[in-house]
Formats: structure tokens, sequence, C-alpha cells
DNA sequence: GCACTGACTCCCA
DNA sequence: ATGGGAGCCAGTG
């Protein structure tokens, strides 16, 4: 009820993001069993609103970005709660390639 | 039930 | 780097 089972999986997703990193839509949909399906995160995501158990905050754009308009409410308190976990950002972006989920390790073996 | 919109992403000019 | 177009799925009018 209120949400499809594929909202679950992707929110379950969302919810092992690991603390102090962030993953984008795209990630999770891949992830989540959905791929090209970003939107579809968001949707969840913004239809879980219900779920203040969900971190959705973890979530940012490819782009290392957050998807509100820069001011909006939401994405102060997405800004806050990311820096508060410990993700910097920087130049109003977040560098993926340090926080990204599973990105880290990637960069681990570049480095 | 159709059409538009949206917390997106990728690809090409 | 920037902008436009297509693709994806659900929610809403």
């Amino acid at each position: 009820m209120r949400v499809n089972p594929k909202y679950l999986a992707i929110l379950e997703m969302v919810a092992k993001i690991p603390k102090g990193n962030v993953s984008t839509y795209g990630e999770i949909a891949s992830l989540s069993g959905f791929p090209r399906c970003a939107r579809l995160v968001g949707t969840a995501l913004r239809s879980d609103v219900s779920g203040p158990r969900i971190p959705w905050y973890r979530v940012v754009n490819s782009q290392g970005k957050l998807s509100f308009p820069i001011g909006s409410p939401k994405y102060k308190i997405q800004k806050q709660r990311l820096v508060e976990e410990g993700v910097v950002f920087h130049k109003g972006s977040i560098d993926l390639n340090q926080y990204g989920w599973g990105r880290d390790l990637d960069k681990a073996l570049w480095s």
C-alpha cells in the first residue's frame, strides 16, 4: 500500500548507503534493479516522504549536486544533513569520486 | 484513460 | 562546458 514493491527495493537501497557516503539516483536505480530509471528513485523518495527513516538526503544527482533549487528548504536540509555526516561540499558540489557509494574503492585503486 | 510533470541520466551538437 | 532531445516509470489532473 502507498508504495509499490519496486519502491521498497529503492528505499531499502537508499537505507543501505553507508553513513558519510552519498549515492546518485542512477546508482540507486541500477543497484535496486531498475537501470535507467533514475526518475523512479526520485518519485519513490518523494512518495516515501512518509518515512523519515529513509536517509533520502544521501541521494544526490549524477552531477554531485542536490536536486533541489539552491536556497530551497529541502536543499538546505539535505546539505546540512550531509555535512553533519562528514560530507564536504566543494563549491556547492560533492566530490562523488570521494564520497560516492562504491566510488571510494575505485578511487583507492586509482591512486 | 490520456497527457503533462517530475527529487534523473545519457548522448550528441 | 553548455544546451537540447530522448528514454524511463509513476503520480496527478
